[in-house]
DNA sequence: CCCCTCCTGTGTCACAGATTAATGCGCGCC
DNA sequence: GGCGCGCATTAATCTGTGACACAGGAGGGG
């Protein structure tokens, strides 16, 4: 399922009991489930808080809330994410996550951490490099929010969670769930709501994407990856002279 | 030196022997070093590429490079960050290093990595503690590129820089070292080097930060901390009637 | 049925920030 | 000295995006 052949040290067959299904492992340390009805935002107060999570099912997402009342949507969570390690170490900004749809989270007790890593270090192994992945998924949104336009912030987002669905078995074909609002999509590329939705809307009307009743269908994959790294038609005026 | 008082596990004081000197750990791991000279990218291709780094001495940044020429500075580097876990492991995008003053680089094999794990999990959690701070950072940073203006994005950039070279011991009193160029800033905080120019000029007039001769001093740290977070005086203008 | 609320769609306008260009300044080099 | 180069600075102009306002549709509840 995730794509492992990256990794130079071994096959992560590990990875997909990470996903969606509880496994040994985690009946092993779990310290409890969590059932999250959408709209509940779910606190995470720092490394302070004993917990850590792995979503099991449903969807959601992970955002930071400002003193001036804004909002970042960092990541959206799918089943297998692991979620809390990243949680604020300086306590400057509310990290939470709120779910989209029914969500159930297996909740680990941030104590057992150490012996994970003592007794398991293929599970730690895996960890980190979970950790690693979101840290190079954070890098590139930062470059996407920090240097592209709106249609291709839109496009990179949108083809990311996409792929991110595909690779959990989550899509059928060119469609997948998704079941988040304009705002979400908005707060998650640093673009304002209305914004999000007359780029939305231009995507459509080229027949890029379509999205309705909570699923997203990616009708022209080689356009929406093709905006999502570099401005289709270059945008520089020739000089005038 | 790093603050660990979160750490709900154990005092992390190894932390240290990661941070600017070669440690017993480091010698027994390390594959060799690698002294960098400014201005000399140093390619990361991804997973594939053999090799993982910890910044012993001196200074740089960390960039992706876009098809389009723009540039996204990830983060700066200084001496005890660790570099090359996070590489692109989808490789759309180029992952690089480049040095800002002469640095020395610790130069780790990654087939070592799962050694690393099985025989010294206390390394193994450093290391991992290591990747969660970083996609702590990584957040807090998508969030202020993705939400704040552009005296705020400064504001959080200067005073992030500040707070990370005092709590390595390289600032002296409110000063520290700043070997970068107003374009380096600018690319870190998605803005344009005219207007990083200008934002700089502000806050510099309004006695809060001097930045020259590759130094930065934090004259009003109250200020900067108080605008890095909320814009001070609320810009909204009132409605005309 | 109406009323209320939440969300999407669309037009208008203002502004923060991008773009371009020109200047100055320090520095190394021939 | 004169030249080129890299970088900081400043001004002038343009534009992408945000802010605001409002209409319409979809539910939900009494």
């Amino acid at each position: 399922m995730v794509d492992c052949a990256n990794c130079p040290l071994r096959k992560l067959d590990s990875f997909e009991t990470l996903n969606r299904e509880e496994t040994a492992f985690m009946r092993r340390f779990k310290h409890g489930e969590l059932k999250v009805d959408p709209g509940t935002p779910l606190l995470m107060e720092g490394s302070n808080s004993p917990q850590l999570y792995t979503a099991l099912r449903g969807m959601g997402l992970r955002y930071k809330l400002l003193p001036n009342g804004k909002r970042q949507v960092v990541n959206f969570v799918l089943p297998g994410d692991f979620i809390g390690l990243q949680a604020g170490l300086m306590g400057e900004m509310q990290h939470s996550v709120e779910a989209t749809t029914p969500m159930v989270l297996c909740v680990f007790d941030r104590a057992e951490l150490w012996t994970l890593f003592k007794t398991e270090p293929e599970r730690a192994f895996d960890l980190t490099w979970l950790a690693a992945m979101e840290e190079h998924f954070l890098g590139e949104a930062l470059t996407t929010v920090g240097q592209m336009s709106a249609v291709q912030r839109l496009s990179w987002g949108l083809l990311r969670f996409f792929s991110k669905c595909h690779d959990l078995g989550l899509a059928d074909g060119s469609r997948c769930p998704f079941p988040y609002r304009q705002q979400d999509l908005a707060d998650a590329l640093g673009l304002s709501l209305v914004h999000t939705n007359k780029t939305l809307m231009k995507l459509r009307q080229r027949q890029i994407v379509s999205l309705q009743d909570g699923c997203l269908t990616v009708r022209d994959p080689e356009t929406l990856a093709k905006q999502a790294l570099l401005e289709v038609e270059s945008p520089r005026r020739r000089p005038l002279i």
